[in-house]
DNA sequence: ACTACATTCAATTTATTGATTGAATGTTTG
DNA sequence: CAAACATTCAATCAATAAATTGAATGTAGT
């Protein structure tokens, strides 16, 4: 019983202080946001963010220390992947509350089921049984040279960078279901915002097309 | 079609930087933690976190301009208050991660399901379907002296501070149910995560007692 | 074993952030 | 309206964190 008695409140809140504070800049969420959709090396990744090697590996090492972050060695380049733990949630409670935060269009916040349900994202069970009983149209936000490759049977394929631009081709007041890689993948979570934003019902399916095949499921393949 | 080229991601990052690096500090979120309980006078705010009163009003600034908390003014005094928004979803998630983190004893981690509703906590309908059919307990970890005021029916008391030497007096294998002042109270999180790592099953009440209260439900009075 | 290459480390400089002090603002009370 | 008080502002100094550079480590290929 020594330690701990001029701040009283210490330990605790020092650990969380040092995770929040590593999401706490810019380039290391960027570089997480690549990591998120699939290992990459320190000089991809470098390239992706627009950083130096050395200043990418320093930010790298501090997603490590955190725990946000894993590496193995291949051959001659380290590899960084996801590292355990809830993330995609801590990831996603940031991105909602930072957009409640700006939309002053609080419309119907709140509300904690609502809450969950717009935040959570739907399983491929849940998603299974909803499509079997109500009208969900299913949205791929991949690259167009991925959605050929494979897809979930019916989706439609609007890549996230041409969302904005396509919005009109999507209808309103039906629950649309967008996906991507997988659980880390952000491209959907991005996807989702963005088509709330814009008054249509989004929601993000936990999985990805990886996962999905995985499953066994049906998948379909765009004739070429 | 002019802004974002050379960092090519920013805003985006940028503000979700400055959100999670507000709450990167571990002063910050002890204040956070006070005015969670109620609103608080700068002053008291900085007598309970140790702080100096000019240290502790910049602090609060920085987490007004970030949203997390509001004032208003009363008489001479500006009394804080938590924000709005998704903040305790924020709050839980990173303390979530945080247990994750550290818990080498990862046990059965994972499961988003079950994780959820881990996280999540109980509505208090859910609560009352819950008691129907299962055995819950209830557990009470204000002070004794809002307890002895007014509690659940069949809850016990066991105040925060005294938790961690009094876990024998909970039982193992059901579920508890823990609950404080409001959904903003953090009481009940810790004591959550508390019991959790001793291996109690933990959830806690989205709501409080006040609101419990609110809904017009059966409170029960300690004799006195 | 030598060379090329990817990554990390260590050291330095620069930029940001936190703490402290004293003055300024705004509010109640007499 | 003056005095007392709570809070905030502004300026300064101290501490931390970020970027850059060049060297060190570790692996692969010849």
């Amino acid at each position: 019983m020594s330690p701990a008695s001029p701040p009283s409140h210490p330990q605790r809140f020092i650990e969380l202080a040092e995770i929040a504070r590593t999401l706490g800049h810019a380039h290391r969420l960027v570089l997480l946001d690549h990591i998120a959709q699939g290992e990459r090396a320190v000089e991809r990744l470098a390239e992706l963010s627009g950083l130096s090697v050395a200043n990418a590996s320093q930010h790298l090492q501090h997603l490590r220390r955190a725990g946000f972050v894993q590496t193995r060695r291949d051959g001659k380049r380290v590899l960084y992947r996801m590292g355990a733990g809830p993330i995609a949630n801590l990831l996603a409670s940031l991105r909602d509350y930072a957009e409640h935060q700006h939309a002053e269009i609080k419309e119907f916040v709140a509300d904690s089921i609502h809450q969950r349900e717009r935040l959570e994202g739907v399983s491929i069970k849940e998603l299974l049984s909803r499509m079997e009983t109500e009208s969900v149209v299913l949205l791929d936000v991949r690259p167009e040279e991925e959605f050929v490759l494979g897809h979930l049977p019916g989706a439609i394929n609007i890549p996230a960078e041409e969302l904005e631009r396509r919005l009109s081709e999507l209808p309103p007041n039906v629950d649309i279901v967008a996906y991507c890689r997988g659980p880390y993948c952000v491209l959907s979570t991005h996807a989702v915002v963005a088509l709330r934003a814009n008054g249509l019902q989004a929601r993000r399916l936990s999985a990805g097309f990886p996962e999905w095949k995985a499953e066994g499921l049906r998948v379909e393949i765009t004739p070429s």
